[in-house]
DNA sequence: CTGTTAGCGCGTTCAC
DNA sequence: GTGAACGCGCTAACAG
């Protein structure tokens, strides 16, 4: 059983090997100042034999922070957040960053605090928040202000810079969608919000109105697709209803299924829009008309703005590709 | 624009606070040992007020390490990925770690050793390696033998410590099962395997051989379902395909699409079975007959695996629980 | 129980 | 250009 034995090699052991100071060393290692080709090569050639690396901790010592971003998240599979979370740390690893992830798995006040301790107990130089839901507001609020802090998110943000997905929009065109097809309303199957309702419901809602569109009560679905099958199920007995707009694909299959249980067919019986653009939606039968969000380039634009954040320069307001309607064969007209 | 500004407390401006020595506040921080009430109290009362968080960089520098383990894999949004990783993360949230997330994208010596030294130079606990595929045995490879390295994979280890999933012997009970509900052969639809032929592959054709059927072609789709899909469409036109063992859900699900774009019907013309248990699995129609992993499990045990050998213990060498099938609809006994 | 002293590995003065 | 000296924040090893 390999155990960590033998003590890496630091930087004066380079030092001694090459037979110059530890400064020189370091400064062929940062490139700040210049050094004698000769003596350089040496310093290279003991780095290369002793398979030294810098000691991160030391240099953040030093420096203050270290090359971490820290990302908080209430979960890390979730496609949304999944994706987004590779496109941060993509980003990040193309600036010589790396990240850590903490999930915070509750809004509960100790959940939170404790998550941003261990998170923050390290000198990172950002962070990242995934405001997708309310765990991610209540991670913002325990933040220090001192920090560079970035929210990645759906909706707009207040004082500390936000990346964003405009979802807001992007349900009101699909609404808008459902609207032209024929349907006399949409009813909306929800995720949980970071606000009191989130971008979706919000686009939905007023896409509805400026239509004079009845406005349906909310259906809440958690994050979990079976509950929405159950909904799918209960909506089966339903005649009214005839178009449903989902917080998510996954929802947006969990129902479809739940309303195939219930004797109910997509599109012909019932249309149903998902969000999101989740790769298996287009796979479904019938394939999974939605709105395609680009969650990897949302976290590569967090990285960006944390990273100009650190560095002092203005946040780039270059604004991220913003979610659009795919159209494909789970919603058509209503039967009549 | 906040900027990061204001120097975060450091243990000096605790002890002055409260009037104690530096090494005092250190005592009643760490636990190590007793301090009188009194001036416990007031040490106390003075992180609350500064908002002091210990250092990690200097904790890590004196220790010798610090409380990170770093994931290295090739991906982190494809389901066994992101659960390995939530698995992982939970586990080491829970003793105190944080870990830290860098992907290597391809099997490359270049991107391989770039990825490990930019994880390395920050001074990691331990490291985890998702050996699902080439890149991680790479990966696994490039790691100094100093570290403590485990592996969390499909596959048995060799010399260094593995948590696994037994996938092999999954792969025969799946294979079995099609046999026994009367299909002659079982074709299979491959994932990138991290040897010669995955644990999967292995098991499929084990089973296979053992039944004395025929042992048809391994066809390889890659990770993406719409490879998947291209095989499903095409093998509609092959009568003598009756079942297929698919290297994971996602992939099932393609293929159940292009079968059904070619115009066969599941399980009626044909049987498919996945693997890992996706959640949406279930949700398909006809819901997903599937080999079901706890890859949460197996990170969990990874970390503990690490955490053993961190601390120089043995490693714990309880088994995973094993994955297992699932029987749903889509698969039934052959047509004639 | 407590304060003093030393040192973790590195970057950064500052002299030469 | 280069080396000597110092300090980043913290814990361990000593004295008391």
């Amino acid at each position: 059983m390999p155990r960590p034995s033998t003590r890496a090699p630091a930087i004066t052991d380079v030092a001694k090997l090459a037979g110059v100071s530890v400064p020189t060393v370091s400064r062929v290692l940062t490139g700040s100042v210049p050094v004698s080709k000769a003596r350089r090569e040496r310093v290279l050639a003991a780095i290369e034999e002793l398979g030294y690396r810098p000691n991160g901790a030391a240099r953040a010592l030093v420096k203050g922070h270290q090359s971490v971003i820290a990302v908080l998240a209430s979960n890390t599979t979730r496609y949304g957040y999944a994706l987004t979370i590779q496109g941060i740390e993509e980003a990040a690893r193309a600036a010589g960053f790396i990240v850590m992830i903490t999930v915070i798995e509750s809004e509960d006040a100790g959940a939170v605090t404790s998550a941003v301790d261990l998170a923050l107990r390290n000198p990172v130089s950002g962070v990242v928040v995934l405001k997708f839901d309310p765990v991610g507001v209540a991670a913002l609020r325990a933040l220090p202000k001192s920090l560079a802090v970035v929210a990645a998110s759906g909706s707009r943000g207040t004082s500390i810079p936000h990346a964003t997905l405009d979802d807001t929009a992007a349900a009101s065109e699909a609404t808008d969608y459902l609207l032209k097809l024929g349907h006399t309303t949409v009813h909306h199957v929800a995720i949980p919000s970071s606000g009191r309702r989130s971008g979706r419901a919000l686009g939905w809602q007023k896409a509805l109105e400026r239509a004079g569109a009845e406005v349906p009560e909310v259906m809440y679905a958690g994050w979990e697709p079976r509950r929405a099958h159950e909904i799918g199920f209960s909506l089966a007995s339903r005649p009214d209803v005839t178009a449903v707009l989902c917080g998510n694909d996954e929802l947006a299959i969990g129902l479809m299924r739940g309303l195939y249980d219930g004797g109910r067919r997509v599109p012909d019986d019932i249309s149903v829009v998902g969000f999101d653009g989740h790769p298996l939606g287009e796979l479904w039968a019938p394939s999974l008309t939605t709105v395609e969000q680009d969650f990897a380039e949302l976290g590569r634009r967090s990285f960006d703005l944390v990273a100009a954040l650190i560095e002092g320069k203005p946040a780039p307001m270059t604004s991220a590709r913003q979610p659009h309607l795919v159209i494909r064969e789970s919603a058509a007209p209503p039967r009549d």
